[in-house]
DNA sequence: TAAATAAGAAACTTATAGTTTCTTAAATGG
DNA sequence: CCATTTAAGAAACTATAAGTTTCTTATTTA
């Protein structure tokens, strides 16, 4: 009952606000597990009736709250002259948003069945020789600048060696049960990735 | 009502060997999510609470029909003479049994919370520097094997590089949606862990 | 052959998802 | 400013699955 003033009744944008707020601590208090349509009507001071006229499921209520109060990752493609910092910039910009949601509710996602769905499809093709997904686009922009700059031989890069610090960041992210530190940013690129590139040369 | 005869009685081992067997099917033909406890009793010619007396939940039955029917996992370490023959031969033997049943199996189980918390606890801490799990022994066996020979040295090698494969094997598993092909297997090997080896020494 | 054991059957509780229906407060527009 | 429309509140309802309980009875065993 959490906001709800007596004798009012919220409607449009104002409640559902307070249903995305009472939902974002929910997960934060109980985790994406526990966090049931019920408790969050509750919490908001309504009722699951309302919850179901705005959102189809759990997913897409809790998938609405992180999106409104998750910290905007940023688009923009880190650019410090050397292609080490870049990497290791861009993948901290990943992972600073995710510092505020727990582990728990990282898994609770990604084992939904809609969101595997769409993350299973939406993973490049490497056999296509594709890269499809936004966050290896930027990871092109980043190699492609360290290129110009006589860095590297995108050439010589396979596409498994490209998306491998996306893919090391990720299988952190749903391995360990905590957040990822920079030092474990440090090791993908400074003891895998950047071997690796040097390597390829 | 599979295998079940009228007038019988089944108990003990038989009729605990006739659940694993349900459930083992149940397993092939609707996947982990869609199993339930019922389905595999009636499957079996049986009812639920024979299951509940037997195991603790639908994980742990799970569990118990993978044990008996996933081809066993050897525990044999290939001595082919070289590193890259080696780390395939072996990551080929860890990904086979799994070819019998579904990602969505796997994946299932892995989101068990109980599965989770095992498999979460059961990783190597490297910042301990510690090798405790089963699969990175055996690695760490086929690369003395290697030190042996001369290919490698291991002190140039850190954690991260060691469970490298088996931490890039684990991810396709948990990632795709398909088993995981044996060309997969080479572009881990070829492509990322022995070029990472060959640049350390 | 009597006693112990465990299966069969079915009813039961609980939790959560999701739906439906009815009442009524608040917004809107002529 | 009142009549109409919209959507919230409330509560009952269905469905599914988990897990439990209880009672009867077949099978084992001593």
């Amino acid at each position: 009952m959490d906001g709800q003033r007596k004798g009012t009744r919220r409607r449009g944008k104002i409640l559902e606000e307070a249903i995305l707020l009472a939902a974002w601590r929910e997960l934060a208090e109980t985790g994406y597990t526990n966090l049931t349509m019920e408790s969050v009507a509750v919490k908001a001071g309504t009722n699951k009736a309302v919850l179901y006229r705005r959102w189809a499921g759990k997913v897409e209520l809790v998938i609405a709250a992180m999106h409104r109060y998750l910290p905007k990752i940023t688009d923009e493609i880190p650019n410090t002259g050397n292609l080490r910092d870049d990497v290791c910039d861009y993948l901290r910009a990943r992972v600073e948003p995710l510092k505020t949601i727990g582990a728990e509710t990282i898994r609770g996602l990604i084992m939904e069945p809609v969101v595997w769905h769409i993350w299973v499809t939406s993973i490049p093709k490497f056999f296509q020789g594709k890269f499809e997904s936004k966050l290896t686009k930027a990871m092109m922009t980043i190699l492609k600048n360290a290129e110009l700059r006589g860095e590297i031989k995108l050439t010589k890069l396979n596409p498994r060696i490209v998306s491998l610090p996306l893919d090391l960041l990720q299988y952190e992210l749903i391995t360990k049960m905590e957040p990822i530190s920079d030092e474990a940013i440090a090791e993908i690129v400074d003891d895998i990735f950047m071997p690796l590139i040097h390597a390829a040369q």
